[in-house]
DNA sequence: CAGCTCATGTAATACGTTACATGATTAC
DNA sequence: GTAATCATGTAACGTATTACATGAGCTG
């Protein structure tokens, strides 16, 4: 149900927007931390709309319906963010490869190995330019906003130096059998 | 589409199971990798054998099927590894709530990242623990599954200094507030 | 023989992805 | 006037979760 709540609370920091608005706002802002689709949203929109969190405050051209959280919406957010415990789900495809690892050749290990870290340095060089680009107008998204893309840095620098590291012990086992 | 192939790598692996076996195995080796419940693994394992990249290997006791890779299967398992690109899923309920705390009142918020620090603390002891319990006899599981663990200690630990770091911050925050 | 573990399955529901469909308005 | 952008919606399909259901075999 989070896709719900990632709504609710993006409306609330922006004050009321449209579908189009909102998707924007999922792929600059939230690329990192929540993702959705088109059709994901707008059906979660009349969703919310059926259950009373939202309601369209004004329409505009070409359809535009402009969306306001009601009261009943932020109580349902305030609720989500501190009484219902966050469920991780735990669930890396690369790891999954890794695990795996071993039914392929080495090389060809250490290969899938080496296109991760290029993949890396792609989204890290990314992360860097958006970061240049977004708008830190808001004062609650630029400070939670600033919080959120430190920890996309930290952990795409995590998640190198392990591939680094994961690298070497491969290098070494390899070295080893000869 | 990734539980054919976690479980195709696990079959592998384990040289056969039984959907009871590979469960458990899910369960203990795949904490932090990939998620899988029973209704779905039960589910998955029909598909696999119907599309013919596993297939009933014996039957025991209480209607126990033991299932084994066939070649098919080990084509489709190769072939994913090393021709799929992988998918990077990005979800993260934690981050989506953090990215949200401005709308509670700053102690409300500081006491959420702390309930997060108590929560990780606990995963890591339980993650030192199974490293521990885990009986490492299968080479390629031991190898790449030791890497998979050093990657779970690496997250968990980046994710608890970005904890202390974020709190950091908000302290800061509001005691320029003041 | 009672209770636990082993062992598999299904049904209902929710969530997510891809593709298709349509049309209004704006900018050049 | 035509191309790009704005704007919303639906249908089909695939994946995931929860709950229910059932029974065989082992352990004390």
């Amino acid at each position: 149900m989070s896709l719900r709540h990632a709504t609710l609370g993006l409306l609330v920091e922006m004050d009321g927007a449209s579908g189009y608005d909102l998707l924007k706002m999922f792929e600059i802002t939230m690329g990192n931390v929540w993702q959705a689709t088109q059709s994901q949203l707008y059906g979660e929109l009349n969703k919310l709309t059926t259950d009373g969190f939202i309601e369209v405050a004004s329409e505009g051209p070409r359809g535009r319906k402009e969306y306001r959280v009601t009261e009943a919406g932020h109580g349902e957010l305030r609720r989500w963010l501190l009484e219902v415990p966050p469920k991780v789900v735990r669930r890396d495809e690369i790891l999954l490869r890794l695990f795996f690892l071993g039914q392929v050749e080495p090389d060809e290990a250490a290969g899938f190995v080496r296109e991760q870290v290029v993949a890396l340095d792609k989204r890290l060089a990314d992360l860097g330019e958006l970061e240049n680009t977004i708008n830190w107008d808001d004062a609650n998204l630029s400070f939670y906003g600033r919080l959120a893309m430190e920890y996309g840095k930290r952990f795409m620098t995590m998640r190198r130096e392990w591939y680094e590291w994961v690298l070497g012990e491969m290098a070494e086992r390899d070295a080893v059998k000869e």
